[in-house]
RNA sequence: UGGGGCGUGGCCAAGCGGUAAGGCGCGGGGCUUUGGACCCCGUAUACGAAGGUUCGAAUCCUUCCGCCCCAGCCA
């Protein structure tokens, strides 16, 4: 469910961007601000896409302006179609809307090819026969300027025959490139007499046999965003050597308007890699369970491990934007998650390591119910009946036959209070023969029904149970990071830091008979435990597929 | 050693010459039928370093140091 908008920001401009978008206003240099946000369709959206989709459609909303959603599809060879629909799906989910604003930077081949054109005609850009590895060779070094290539020169008329033959299929892929004649000497080497096209006999997701010549990023995005009326074209810091080359193709062509370039630091995540080949990689060799497994940073990852929209949007506010390199704590993410979570996911109890415990003293067969709180910190949300029994299950974690100092829950002849419920003594330790602990007999004081003495007495703990026989069984997942290191990779293997024990399953869990009727996605705090959600992917049987969102305590 | 950027507490991040916001984390206390949440309090004489300008500098100048990005017919 998208949430509805947030209120539009007043006062000052939270960052460097939202203050040069608003002096920009304030000067009157545009009527209406115009972002984008544009994707290539070679891999699903991780957190870090969150980042910047928030960015740029957070300034659109908050301007009232627009932003465009623009598919970079540009290299038929690396982009499906599965992105391009898991990628509107996560922008949408995420609470933003493009509108009528879909666009691909294949809607703009064919004017983009006629600017070439004038390009080749004014004598700024020529068609190079030398292979890929004597432009590399020719390019010089990040110390020294390149060398011009033997094509350097030739006649517009060539170069005109030249590039339409390209475009007629004439070549094989590599045989020849379309240039730039900008300078070979530049200190910066994407001014080196960059590439703008290329020789790509592939079908393209979009117009299929259409072309064999597709464009390269420098020479199509500056230009689309000239074509959509971009006002703000944001960016990360790594394409700020190109702003220059940007720039001189807008000021090189009869554009319809100029945009401006702007770039800002890409978001790190600490445990997690935010890398699209890294990410791919994982998924085509099976590391993972897929694009969307819940330990995946992917947009689609987070949803299905539970992670709200809005904590996702939160999150995004927290950590701000700014230019430098930063690695942002995987725990403002988590707080971002639990704060949202905790005033709206609903309440339930659920033992994932179940202790059999028999109140002696509880009447055989009897049954009664109790209210419990669906959430405390909404009282709106009223309350739900929680059935009890002569038979429980009790969490494992919360008995301790030996108890150490500062452990309060159940011990042998210590008193606890069971949430909602009664206050319990624990009596006997029943074993096995191999003397593992299989069930707890305890009595309960009938006095304390709800779970508050007469007398005023008052347990140090409140454990959270369920009734055995109307308990649901049910499989429940707990995650942990993905890496085991704070910054995989460091070792020069990110493999190797993969975590072993990134995922848990738990078959023999007991959920109160409520938890077996939630809705596929819905996200609920098992109390005392953390926060869960319904597996939608999972089996037919929705009630058996949990996923665990957050471990309250280790 | 070319070019482009960046350096404020453990992690993010405000600050735009007038004497260091906020969030996360952490520590302490309160409250509590979730050891949760919530509420208090604490957590940089200090802003990469050194000089300089100024009544006054994290903010201006100089030099130095450190880190990141760029040599795809990827984006």
């Amino acid at each position: 469910m998208a949430e509805p908008d947030p209120p539009p920001t007043t006062g000052e401009p939270a960052d460097f961007i939202r203050e040069i978008v608003s002096d920009d206003v304030r000067a009157g240099r545009h009527q209406t601000v115009v972002t984008r946000f544009p994707p290539e369709p070679n891999g699903y959206l991780h957190v870090g896409h969150a980042k910047s989709i928030c960015l740029n459609f957070g300034i659109a909303r908050e301007f009232g302006g627009r932003c465009h959603l623009r598919f970079d599809d540009t290299n038929p060879l690396k982009e499906e179609q599965e992105y391009i629909d898991s990628i509107k799906e996560d922008v949408r989910w995420l609470g933003f809307e493009w509108g009528e604003h879909l666009y691909n930077a294949s809607d703009y081949f064919d004017q983009l090819y006629q600017w070439a054109e004038l390009l080749v005609g004014q004598g700024l850009a020529y068609v190079d026969d030398q292979s890929a590895d004597q432009i590399r060779e020719t390019r010089g070094t990040l110390t020294e300027g390149g060398r011009d290539s033997p094509y350097r020169n030739r006649s517009v008329e060539e170069n005109l025959d030249l590039f339409r033959r390209m475009r007629g299929g004439e070549f094989p892929d590599g045989a020849r490139v379309l240039r730039a004649k900008i300078d070979m000497a530049s200190p910066n080497i994407n001014l080196r007499d960059p590439v703008m096209y290329r020789i790509l006999h592939a079908r393209h997701p979009m117009t299929g046999d259409k072309w064999c010549v597709y464009p390269g990023y420098d020479y199509a995005h500056g230009q689309s965003d000239a074509i959509e009326g971009i006002t703000h074209s944001l960016c990360t810091l790594e394409f700020e050597d190109h702003r220059p080359l940007y720039d001189w193709f807008i000021e090189h062509l009869p554009v319809p308007s100029r945009p401006r370039q702007y770039e800002f630091a890409r978001l790190n995540l600490t445990y997690t890699v935010l890398s699209k080949r890294f990410l791919l990689r994982l998924v085509s060799e099976g590391r993972v369970r897929g694009w969307d497994d819940p330990r995946m940073p992917t947009i689609s990852g987070l949803r299905r491990r539970g992670f709200p929209p809005e904590a996702l949007r939160q999150f995004a506010e927290a950590i701000g934007v700014a230019k430098r390199e930063s690695v942002v704590e995987y725990a403002a993410l988590e707080h971002a998650v639990r704060d949202v979570l905790n005033r709206t996911a609903a309440r339930k109890m659920a033992v994932l390591r179940p202790l059999r415990v028999v109140l002696t003293n509880y009447p055989e067969g009897r049954t009664e119910e109790f209210p419990a709180l669906n959430n405390p910190e909404a009282p709106s949300a009223g309350t739900r009946p929680v059935p009890f029994s002569r038979t429980l299950y009790l969490e494992r974690d919360d008995f301790m036959e030996d108890p150490p100092r500062k452990f309060y829950r159940l011990a042998p002849g210590r008193e606890v209070r069971l949430r909602y419920a009664y206050l319990i003594t624990c009596q006997e330790v029943v074993k096995d023969a191999a003397g593992r602990i299989v069930e707890l007999r305890c009595t309960y004081d009938p006095a304390t029904r709800g779970g508050s003495a007469p007398d005023g007495r008052s347990p140090r703990a409140t454990l959270h149970w369920v009734s055995a026989p109307h308990a649901v069984r049910a499989e429940v997942r707990l995650y942990e990071h993905l890496f085991r290191q704070a910054d995989p990779g460091a070792g020069g293997d990110l493999l190797a830091d993969l975590n072993p024990r990134s995922e848990e399953v738990l078959a023999e869990c007991q959920v109160e008979p409520g938890a077996g009727r939630l809705a596929p996605g819905e996200r609920v705090q098992f109390e005392r435990l953390g926060y869960f959600c319904v597996d939608p992917d999972r089996t037919a049987t929705l009630r058996d597929a949990w996923a665990k969102v957050q471990a309250r305590e280790g």
